[in-house]
DNA sequence: AATTATTTTTAGGTTTGCCTAACTTTATTT
DNA sequence: AAATAAAGTTAGGCAAACCTAAAAATAATT
């Protein structure tokens, strides 16, 4: 079956207020997708029509689990498409939203399972969002670099966002790598450096300026 | 200035039918954009209004410098978004068509500016069609093909005529493709075949048949 | 030149998704 | 519990882009 792109927007919307709070309603669906009351209502008819949604007048609605799967591959390719906008692009990931808005509409399963495998199939947006995979399914883990982290807490590197050999060269030098192990012992409010511990290895202070690009799981 | 989709592809099929037949007619248009004369004239009407086609009821159409730039907008966006998925995503260039016609619409000059930089800034798509640049200015290189092509000089390939999969098979086992350099060594009167030297390949004589579908930048 | 055929436009209708205004239902106060 | 406020729905309209059918203009034929 294939939707408008106001549909996919609704539905998007719909999940997402779901995941926040639980109970959603009319009023803020509309804020969400940047309409009134009454063009909300319109919609929700219509997404029930089509058993998306579960709907009762005046009650409540809810995504049915057709409706969740929808959701769930518009908002895969909306993180892919971010993720390629980052980095291969080479755009700053505060600029991609819009653009990613748009490109997750391009109607190409062909295209997107493509453009997967040409990312290395990543598991986080540039915003540390889990991407769904293919069959919709998400890790439910969290990330940040080890600026954003809480402390004391042992966290797993998954992304390297500065890839130059030099930015690899130091990494080598501290044994840091996909999967390697963290634990974030103090932040020095001065030069936002941080002081790390990895297991077998001495305590390492790293500059913010590397601590930055260092993305890990919580 | 911004326009909708639709409006866009009437544009573009304009450009289109003005460069094969310097004439063009509502049914022509109408066909193009897979709708009927009626929705045709309206359109034509707002296209009109909104300075993009000279336009007299019953006489005829035509871009104007407006909205020619437009359509060579578009037509650059069409053809990165070619180059992208068939030399960075592995498709075959019979298979991205219709992709392209969606991504084409999507808006973000930095976008089409960044991917054009990550593409490294190619003059033709995997059809061989030139790429218009950010001015919408069009690469006049001199082209033609291999029965035409002056003897050891070397060119690179720029077009292929006939994209049937039988050709492209062949030109498979060649190792020929868009931006192949190769020389002509010498020309066979008799049947009018070509024999040909690509870097790191044996010599190889081609058939008048398929040497006059090869076109190449000079 | 008159008739016929084709092309183009106009007129009137449909669908999608938006709007405002009025009305209902539900929630919150008093 | 009644009154008021807020949220949700319905009704009636609007714009974009499509449609069919009829009318007008142009082109082709006799």
């Amino acid at each position: 079956m294939k939707f408008s792109i106001s549909e996919e927007n609704y539905i998007k919307s719909i999940y997402h207020l779901q995941v926040l709070h639980q109970r959603v309603n009319t009023m803020m669906l509309a804020e969400m997708v940047k309409t009134k009351a009454a063009s909300v209502t319109e919609m929700l008819k219509k997404l029930h029509k089509k058993k998306l949604i579960d709907y009762e007048p005046y009650k409540s609605f809810i995504l049915t689990d057709t409706g969740n799967k929808i959701a769930l591959n518009i908002i895969r390719k909306h993180r892919l498409w971010e993720f390629f906008l980052v980095n291969k692009l080479g755009f700053n990931w505060d600029q991609v939203h819009d653009i990613a808005e748009e490109l997750e509409h391009i109607n190409s399963s062909e295209l997107i399972s493509r453009l997967d495998e040409y990312l290395q199939f990543p598991s986080f947006d540039p915003h540390g969002d889990p991407i769904p995979n293919s069959k919709g399914k998400i890790t439910d883990l969290k990330r940040s670099n080890l600026i954003d982290i809480p402390l004391k807490k042992t966290v797993v590197v998954s992304q390297i966002k500065d890839q130059s050999i030099t930015m690899l060269d130091l990494l080598k030098h501290f044994k840091i790598g996909i999967g390697t192990k963290i634990k974030v012992n103090k932040r020095f409010e001065f030069d936002g450096s941080v002081e790390i511990k990895i297991d077998q290895m001495p305590n390492a202070v790293l500059s913010n300026q590397v601590a930055k690009n260092i993305y890990c799981v919580i």
